[in-house]
RNA sequence: GCUGAAAUAGCUCAGUCGGUAGAGCACUUCACUCGUAAUGAAGGGGUCGUGGGUUCGAGUCCCAUUUUCAGCUCCA
């Protein structure tokens, strides 16, 4: 037989051989790093025989797929310590995720200090260095094998199988689970593991079924990788906008005025203020808005006519459900658009006033449900960049590819560019009743948008259900540290909304036409936007963006004054700038400046109290050198006004 | 919403068998008047998330509730 390695070499074989084998023809060096065997694309246990001619790629531990095996190894690893310490927990289902495996058990909670037995145990049976060894029996046998081993989760699993198949098994020394594979040929190939935590998990995910213990982990290919894995998640943790950002008390929350409803500090406001600032007067002045503020609730007529009643009461607060008293139900909006097509209404347009685009900087209310709120991310009310553009269908596309600038500068702006995914959110055409139109609308609709991505050349990916209940969407996501996907922005394209509203404009041959509809954000929600850019850039922001820019300290108490003028003079600059004039060591002042991830300090003493200059330093460069007062305002005004992002030093660790 | 875990000073946390609350940082005051990541001393600060219950006695045990976190997508 010929075995077509992935170099293009050859090597041929008389007799059938298994995959290790071939590995350890190949270099002892290459077997002992095996994992898999890669056959005619399909992955296949190392202990596979092969006896006819094939394409093999050897699997080895430092690729995505060695991992796997590696991870699904430890699994069985950690399923043989629970049975020893736990003999009473059944076990379930073990497989391998994207960064390190998991194993559901039918047992009591696990604690922490579980783990660490379960770990210590785990570490002496990969020491007892015992081969996996693969059998099969028959289906029938198969689940009398497991119901002697009072396994009744696993003969559930088998029964699922289909009739008259041989089951694989994989037995480690005495410890035998179910299970396709593939293996490492000895738990000793497993160098380097970790438990992070354990949770409950449902049996097959349904909450009808019984309640499991899951038992996260992760395992690699040496020690080093572990520990870079292990450092990478104490940076996700300190990276936590939900964390960092109440440390840095840019936010809280308080329980008695209840979940997703977070307070925003001065600190926090300022930022958010900033950034509200910029995207109203960059909208207003260059993209051709006008500006609305419309009421934060009404009653629920409007949102009858909107749909939102019939598609959206379960995430709408209502106010007063009183009917039966002749009052007026009122509720607390969910969205604007209903709200700004009657400032649209207020005057008969001409197709020469379309495209009109209104804008609100607008506070929303969504009553989700209490175990999805989090953080900054997921909130019961919050304010959003909100517009609503409406205009002739002839004029789609164009406005349609100008919301994608829009945001695209937004972002680059931001400096989050590179961190975001477009994605086509489609109706789901297997639940129609959830939606308003026909097959026909949404075609057509969702056309536009895959027309207009394309002609810009954005890479995207489509979504089934992902839908608004009126139309397609844009949605440009970003995950956040922990790799939870949410949307940042969105376009959504509609073309029912304007005839339910009565609205309509005079064409060119004066008859009444219906507009098209542009539902849009341009930065999305504050709340949601504070949070990525806390993650984004672990609290060190970009200068123009801080609430606090510039912190003066003077190294002694003689020269509060000069320090008060320096700070006068760039507040009349209008930088963000405070004193530091406690009675402080300089290097105690310092290291709290540096703490606070603050952009600029300024340090003055004798000598710049005499000159007229400030001593610079950043967070970017350290020392600066000594400036002239005037020549640091206009450095620093230069950087707010151009919002420039300047690169923060590498070597600079904080210390805590 | 469901399941699990947690809640003690502004923050991070300790608090053993149920016996009346403790540290570090922060804060206040005083001394020091300092040149690029922590000066020293003293002091103030707590209905132990909230409401019930058990008990001679509850931060600790039980029940309810609120809030926070994790999971609820990965299927031998």
């Amino acid at each position: 037989m010929k075995i077509t390695l992935k170099d293009g070499s050859v090597k041929e074989y008389d007799s059938a051989k298994s995959i290790y084998e071939i590995a350890l023809d190949i270099s002892e060096g290459l077997a002992r790093n095996a994992c898999a065997g890669e056959v005619n694309g399909e992955i296949k246990d190392l202990r596979t025989e092969l006896n006819e001619d094939c394409e093999l790629n050897i699997v080895t531990n430092n690729t995505p797929e060695g991992l796997r095996v590696i991870r699904h190894t430890c699994s069985h690893v950690m399923a043989e310590a629970v049975k020893r310490l736990f003999p009473n927990a059944k076990i379930t289902i073990g497989p391998a995720i994207d960064d390190g495996f998991y194993y559901d058990f039918d047992s009591d909670p696990f604690s922490r200090e579980d783990l660490d037995k379960i770990e210590d145990e785990m570490k002496k049976i990969i020491k007892e260095g015992n081969e996996l060894k693969r059998f099969t029996l028959p289906r029938e046998e198969a689940i009398k094998f497991m119901e002697e081993k009072g396994e009744p989760y696993k003969v559930e699993l088998i029964k699922d199988l289909p009739e008259g198949s041989e089951i694989s098994f994989y037995d480690q020394g005495g410890f035998v689970d179910l299970c396709a594979g593939p293996h490492l040929m000895n738990t000793k190939g497993i160098k380097a593991f970790k438990l992070t935590s354990s949770s409950m998990a449902y049996w097959r995910g349904d909450s009808n079924k019984a309640r499991l213990q899951r038992i996260y982990g992760s395992a690699f290919s040496n020690k080093d990788d572990l520990k870079a894995y292990l450092a990478h998640l104490e940076d996700i943790k300190m990276r936590d906008h939900n964390k960092l950002g109440r440390e840095m008390k840019l936010f809280l929350t308080a329980d008695v005025i209840g979940q997703g409803l977070p307070l925003f500090t001065p600190k926090g406001t300022k930022m958010i203020m900033k950034l509200q600032r910029w995207i109203e007067d960059l909208e207003d002045n260059e993209w051709g808005y006008v500006r609305t503020r419309t009421p934060l609730m009404a009653k629920s007529d409007l949102y009858k006519i909107s749909g939102h009643w019939d598609h959206y009461m379960d995430g709408m607060f209502i106010l007063n459900k009183d009917e039966a008293e002749g009052k007026e139900i009122m509720a607390l909006r969910p969205m604007t658009c209903p709200f700004q097509y009657y400032v649209y209404m207020n005057d008969q347009k001409s197709y020469r006033d379309l495209p009109y685009r209104m804008s609100e900087t607008s506070t929303l209310f969504r009553n989700e449900d209490s175990g999805e709120m989090h953080g900054l991310t997921r909130v019961r009310q919050f304010t959003i960049t909100e517009g609503h553009i409406v205009l002739r269908p002839d004029q789609t596309e164009e406005e349609l590819t100008r919301c994608v600038e829009l945001c695209n500068y937004v972002m680059k702006t931001l400096g989050v560019e590179g961190d975001v995914t477009y994605r086509l959110s489609k109706w789901d055409p297997n639940n129609k009743e959830k939606y308003l139109g026909d097959e026909s609308y949404w075609n057509q609709s969702q056309q536009y948008l895959r027309d207009v991505m394309e002609k810009n050349g954005i890479t995207y990916s489509e979504a089934d259900g992902e839908a608004a209940f009126y139309g397609p969407k844009i949605d440009i996501q970003a995950k956040n540290v922990y790799g939870k996907e949410d949307t940042m922005i969105t376009i959504q394209l509609d073309c029912e909304a304007a005839s339910k509203f009565g609205m309509y404009y005079i064409d060119e041959n004066g008859n009444k036409a219906t507009p098209y509809i542009i539902h849009r954000t341009s930065m999305g929600c504050y709340e949601r936007t504070l949070a990525w850019l806390i993650e984004h850039y672990a609290g060190k922001f970009p200068t123009w963006m801080c609430a606090e820019q510039v912190r003066v300290l003077p190294i002694s108490e003689k020269y509060a004054d000069y320090a008060e003028q320096v700070a006068a003079k760039l507040k009349k600059a209008k930088v963000d700038v405070t004193v530091d004039n406690r009675s402080e060591k300089i290097g105690y002042k310092i290291r709290e400046a540096r703490l606070d991830r603050l952009p600029y300090w300024l340090i003055v003493g004798e000598k710049e109290a005499a000159d007229g200059t400030v001593s610079v330093s950043s967070r970017f460069e350290g020392p600066e050198g000594t400036k002239s007062l005037d020549d640091f305002i206009s450095q620093i005004t230069e950087e707010i006004e151009n919002k420039v992002i300047r690169e923060e030093v590498k070597k600079e660790e904080e210390k805590q």
